[in-house]
DNA sequence: GCACGACATGAACGAACGTTCTTACTTCGC
DNA sequence: GCGAAGTAAGAACGTTCGTTCATGTCGTGC
């Protein structure tokens, strides 16, 4: 069986709302905000144009309801991994890259969506999925402050290592072919020991 | 003196052909691709939309034309860089990190075309910019490669570590204000320690 | 001094866009 | 069985877009 990036929105309990929100993240991942048309979006969810305003009252509004379903999704899959993790800051961290890596692969277009599109919110939705944003980087933060604290990350530069592995993980989103050599396993190890590194804490072997 | 981010491109011969471009950079990297219209370009070119189409074809070779502009530039500055490092990779990649943090930082907006406005380009100028993105990319790798051989850096994934630290350096585009508490100089020396402790390779002190 | 190419402009074109309007059909509590 | 709310679709709106066209000016080689 391929496990093929499922839909990121599972049924809302109205009709065509999921749908509506994994064809917006289709359509806007792929062509852009601004490339992609409400018609795109209403052909994709296989409903009509003016059906979209039944749900959402404008296209940024969509926009932003897709982008908080990703974060909600991304910084849930986060702190569960973190959760199941050990107490040290080490394997805490692992988990959470592992974590992150596997949404990135899984909802490659939403994570797409989520750094490239930022920008064409109103105004309001921007700065409350920019809170969203910083909550997943500020539970890295917190796990870097306490590995720098207990010795086992030595570098001495605590505060921005966080947004340095955020953005090389990120990025995985804009060349990873499911196709290609590594799989996702493969690829969660590696930028796990990436981060590790970066931070100068401890290595396997 | 203040040293804001001087235009990226200089006199070209032509009338209007270096403001069109800047411009150009300046529209496309602010409101997207998509979000800004030639006539935002020719408003802030201080010349008139038709007059726009003397100088380029279309709007999409005119985004092609500023994205090689800075990507010369880009590689222009890392190959400098590295060549007036030492033989050592350490000290060579170190050079080439500092380059190109520095490209980020002194054209930030020209950074955000570059990687955010890709896919709007006409396939045939797509392929030859990502060759050309290729070619810096290659030059981290060949550094990377050298230190591997040499025994100085020891990370086992030396084919996608050029890419997180080029993800992880471009990322900084997104954030980096001029007035915020780094220097271009310490972000430089911060994000060149990244890079040597990501490759598991010697840091200073 | 004239012809020509480079440069410049305002007006206009057809197409595509986000959104609204009007009109239906369905579902369901009562 | 009825009214209200939810869902659906087509037609139309005003606007903005990329691009073209007709026309005119400027500088420069001959």
């Amino acid at each position: 069986m391929n496990t093929r990036s499922a839909a990121l929105v599972a049924d809302t309990g109205r009709r065509n709302e999921a749908a509506i929100l994994n064809a917006a993240i289709h359509a806007f991942g792929t062509k852009g905000f601004n490339g992609a048309s409400m018609r795109d979006v209403a052909r994709g969810a296989g409903t009509s144009l003016s059906n979209l305003y039944n749900y959402f009252p404008s296209k940024s509004k969509l926009l932003a309801a897709a982008m908080r379903h990703a974060n909600d999704e991304l910084l849930l899959r986060v702190h569960t991994g973190v959760e199941q993790a050990g107490d040290d800051a080490p394997s805490r961290l692992r988990e959470a890259v592992r974590a992150y890596v596997g949404f990135v692969v899984d909802h490659q277009v939403a994570m797409l969506v989520s750094t490239n599109e930022v920008r064409y919110l109103d105004p309001d939705d921007r700065t409350s999925l920019v809170v969203d944003r910083d909550a997943t980087e500020a539970t890295f933060e917190r796990i870097i402050t306490q590995g720098a604290t207990e010795g086992s990350f030595r570098t001495p530069y605590t505060d921005d290592a966080a947004r340095a592995i955020l953005s090389a993980v990120g990025a995985i989103a804009g060349w990873y072919r499911a196709d290609g050599p590594l799989s996702r396993g493969q690829l969660a190890e590696q930028y796990a020991r990436f981060a590790l590194a970066l931070l100068e804490g401890p290595l396997p072997q």
